[in-house]
RNA sequence: GGAGGGCUCGCAUAGCGGCCGAGUGCACCGGUCUUGAAAACCGGCAAACGAAAGUUUCGUGGGUUCAAAUCCCACGCCCUCCGCCA
């Protein structure tokens, strides 16, 4: 949710950001009006209101004739009130569904264009050549004994697998290596519920646009949430918290689940694209003056990440349209996927500025009063995704694959051996 | 799944349908006293919106009433006991 000060003042900037990212910019004037609208029912409920708190304290104290005269007016009063009071819950209902259509403003920084307009800030590593033809991640996971996809289409579907031996293995390396790293660098470990109630998920914006792909339990009204940040930003929902602390960041360790809808025929082969995975994802909570800073943050940890792991990445700032609505400016980094001869996104990190915070209601408070808190995320490793980035990159000839020094410690081994 | 108890300002508690936005204690902040501290005493101290007047908030939502923390209904959450269970 957008600051309607900020949009009364300017709604001008609010129109150009719906428009550069491909959105209804006569939202803007519904809003303003939805809201003059509101703003006016609720002063003339304020003013009835005011007239029948006075009137019924009157009632009190007043004897016989008298009493039942004020008790008349009393009744009929008690009726506008109701009927104003009914009138403006109507339009606060209707300006906050107006409001809550805006997508943040756009960070002036961030390229304007869609999906494919976005910008590259810097290549890392060199893609390597391969003196005999790679394997995809599928070939090698089956010679590894790693990822079998076959067995888990037949247990649970498509987009389904099971990590196994040294698949399972590299998993809990990564989750390791990950939250070890996250810990030092002064993250708090979360182990997060992934079954929410509707708040949690309205709160973080998942049941906009993205609703379809949200795993909803209906029996129980919870969903399933597709990232961690949903439970990491609703952690604080309806607190204050205190500005000494801030910034506050958790790395949060969860299982993912994504319904996928409307990918049909889209990586279809292997684990890039897959109904559920674990990921440990970066959360920050800071000053909305530190925001940009933490945000620079969080790409260099992702980016620390990738280099331990020794595979080369491209770092791209995502063009507008292809922005989330929470977020006002995203960095991606795209790992080099050999045998498709192309980066693919393999990690992400928003800045949602006020923005989640205000549906939140997460807030410090410092000296001027109490104002909301800028969120961050940034995926630290998703699971799947990684494993892909590794098999493909480090393989060898034969099928086997050398294993990143800094995951070594973690697997007790160099090589990851043909079973 | 069954049976009970509870949800009030950071914590603990009081609260008769109007005198309750709400008392008390602790904590906290400021002051007096003190060489300094403690104790004692004095004062302050929930939040949101608003320029202000004022409005709203006693788990949430509805209802009764001129008037609800207080009465009624539904829901949520917490606790205890029984059953089942990783």
């Amino acid at each position: 949710m957008i600051d309607i000060k900020i949009l009364r003042e300017n709604p001008d900037a609010v129109r150009a950001s719906q428009k550069n990212r491909g959105e209804d910019e006569t939202i803007v004037d519904k809003v303003l009006a939805s809201d003059d609208a509101r703003r006016v029912a609720l002063s003339e409920f304020e003013t009835l209101r005011a007239e029948q708190n006075t009137l019924s304290k009157a009632v009190a104290t007043a004897k016989g004739d008298e009493k039942s005269a004020l008790l008349e007016n009393a009744k009929t009063l008690a009726g506008k009130v109701k009927e104003a009071d009914t009138k403006r819950a109507e339009l606060e209902e209707i300006a906050k569904n107006n409001i809550m259509q805006l997508s943040n403003i756009l960070d002036p920084s961030a390229p304007i264009g869609k999906e494919e307009d976005f910008v590259v800030i810097e290549h890392v590593g060199t893609p390597r050549t391969f003196d005999f033809e790679a394997k995809d991640h599928v070939e090698l996971g089956k010679l590894l004994g790693a990822i079998d996809t076959e067995r888990g289409a037949k247990v649970a579907g498509s987009r389904s697998y099971y990590l196994t031996g040294s698949g399972a293995m590299l998993e809990f390396a990564l989750v390791n290596y990950a939250i070890s790293s996250a810990v030092q660098a002064g993250f708090t470990p979360v182990i997060p519920p992934v079954l929410v109630n509707p708040s949690a998920m309205e709160g973080t914006g998942f049941l906009g646009q993205a609703a379809e792909n949200v795993y909803h339990l209906e029996k129980d009204d919870v969903y399933l949430v597709g990232t961690s940040e949903v439970p990491l930003a609703a952690f604080h929902m309806d607190e204050v918290l205190p500005v000494e602390k801030l910034p506050i960041r958790y790395a949060g360790y969860s299982s993912c689940f994504r319904r996928e809808a409307g990918t049909y025929g889209k990586d279809t082969r292997g684990i890039i694209r897959v109904h559920q995975f674990d990921k440990v994802e970066m959360f920050s909570f800071c000053h909305p003056d530190q925001a940009q800073e933490e945000h620079k943050r969080l790409l260099q940890w992702e980016k620390d990440f990738l280099d331990a792991m020794e595979i080369p990445y491209r770092v791209i700032d995502v063009a507008s349209g292809d922005l989330g609505s929470s977020a006002n400016r995203k960095f991606d980094i795209e790992a080099w996927i050999p045998t498709q001869n192309a980066y693919r996104e393999v990690t992400s990190t928003s800045n949602c500025t006020e923005f989640q915070a205000r549906r939140l209601n997460i807030r410090f408070k410092d000296a001027d009063g109490t104002k909301s808190v800028a969120t961050l995320n940034g995926t630290l490793v998703a699971i799947p995704r990684m494993i892909v980035a590794i098999l493909e990159n480090h393989q060898n000839a034969d099928g086997t694959v050398n294993i990143p020094k800094a995951l070594q410690a973690f697997l007790g081994t160099e090589r990851f051996e043909l079973v």
